[in-house]
DNA sequence: CGTCCACAGGAATGACGGGCGG
DNA sequence: CCGCCCGTCATTCCTGTGGACG
């Protein structure tokens, strides 16, 4: 009775409360509006370079530098659907093939979707790589087609695979009859280069661009253009649209992040009934992101992973501010035993520790006890609260948190 | 100024479950 | 159903190293 109570209320005061949102999907990060603000020198630079498509040549390949929220996949995106509009107009066998290579993972999967768009059927696995990359081949070369192949985050394929893969495609043109191929290589890394087979580079970036991290005052342009359509006349004070510009500014230039910041916020304001979102409100959501970030990232960890943080957690509550990879893997063996886990070796739990760092769950960093060792120091990323809210709610951990282990006296009795 | 600690982190290899062609 | 290959996780073995100590 009373829950229906309950969910009269939530419900009415959703239907009366004044709307915040037009259209939430613009906000959405895979959304590509008509108008990219302050990328009028890329749009123009990237469709020089693919122009030569509409008279059926193949175009340069292109390097695509810039890191997260720098537009770099809108802008693509955006140039390449108006040229596949005019191929398909003027006739021309044009195919695009995107992949987000961090999100493919393997060589073989990147393969299936190449052969995907050359409409060749090939398992989701079983096949050799090899294989796959022939099938591929000869896909391409029957369809008699141009293709644009776009690479995106190319610098994780690379850092997993190595380059071996880029470079059988930068020589696939050799080997082609009636089709030609053209890569478009996209990084977040400016380092990526570096990692490159000097061939594979220089036939990589025929042409290359850069895109440059925006300034609070272009994000603020974004922003604006955005809210046009995703929120309700007068939805956001202008204090509060350049405070979301200038967090983000702060942040790399992250236009991702901004619209992240903005849609969250909105979602905060409409809860709370308000019209208008306020600067309160994107800080609540700047909060929020970082908060449920981290509370999925908890809960996604794998069973050793779990064990690893709770034995920093265990340290940190004991008032060891940075623990060295000895004392924690001491402790983690320990937390095994105590939870009928085999321990890993520590080889494998220092592999565990720099993926834990990556997520920004640990801060390590390596340094050098001169006589005594060169190892890693490891704190705690987050607050300590957080660990223990999420580990008591997982059974198979939860005991952890309150255990104190026997090694770590004595280690603290051996220091001191 | 060389030593030597306590690891970092690369490379090779193996175990294992999944999924395919034949 | 077999044999093959896949990707993932883990182990083993290894070489490399910053700097306090003697």
């Amino acid at each position: 009775m009373q829950n229906i109570n309950v969910l009269d209320e939530v419900f009415e005061r959703a239907v009366k409360s004044a709307r915040v949102f037009k259209n939430r999907n613009v906000l959405r990060h895979d959304y590509i509006p008509d108008r990219l603000p302050h990328r009028e020198e890329q749009i123009r630079y990237f469709g020089e370079i693919v122009a030569p498509v509409l008279k059926t040549d193949r175009c340069s390949n292109i390097f695509i530098y810039g890191k997260t929220g720098t537009g770099k996949t809108a802008v693509i995106k955006y140039v390449l659907n108006k040229l596949m509009g005019k191929t398909q107009t003027l006739g021309v066998p044009l195919r695009v093939c995107y992949v987000n290579c961090r999100l493919t993972g393997t060589e073989y999967r990147l393969f299936a979707s190449l052969c995907n768009a050359m409409n060749v059927k090939v398992p989701f696995t079983g096949l050799a790589v090899g294989e796959l990359f022939d099938r591929f081949k000869a896909g391409l070369d029957a369809a008699a087609a141009l293709l644009i192949v776009v690479l995106d985050e190319v610098d994780e394929l690379v850092k997993a695979r190595g380059d071996m893969l880029l470079y059988e495609l930068t020589r696939m043109n050799e080997s082609l009859i009636k089709s030609k191929l053209s890569l478009v290589g996209i990084s977040n890394d400016l380092r990526f280069k570096e990692l490159l087979d000097p061939r594979v580079l220089s036939s990589l970036s025929e042409e290359e661009i850069v895109f440059r991290p925006y300034n609070a005052t272009e994000l603020g342009d974004i922003l604006l253009e955005r809210c046009k359509l995703a929120l309700c006349e007068g939805a956001l004070s202008e204090g509060a649209l350049s405070l979301c510009a200038a967090l983000a500014a702060a942040e790399h230039g992250d236009a991702r992040r901004a619209l992240d910041l903005l849609r969250v916020a909105g979602e905060v304001a409409e809860r709370e009934g308000a019209a208008r979102i306020t600067d309160e409100h994107i800080r609540v959501a700047e909060k929020r992101i970082e908060h449920d970030r981290i509370i999925d990232a908890l809960k996604n960890l794998t069973p050793h992973s779990k064990l690893v943080l709770a034995s920093v957690y265990l340290l940190n509550k004991a008032n060891v501010a940075s623990a060295i990879t000895g004392d924690i893997y001491e402790v983690y063996c320990e937390l095994c035993e105590l939870t009928d886990y085999t321990a890993l070796t520590q080889r494998r739990v220092s592999g565990l520790i720099n993926e834990l760092d990556v997520i920004g769950l640990l801060n390590s960093s390596v340094v050098s006890m001169g006589r005594y060792g060169r190892t890693k120091k490891i704190r705690l990323g987050i607050a300590r609260g957080l660990v223990k809210e999420v580990f008591a709610g997982d059974e198979r951990v939860a005991c952890l948190v309150e255990y104190s282990p026997k090694c770590l006296t004595d280690a603290s009795n051996r220091r001191s």
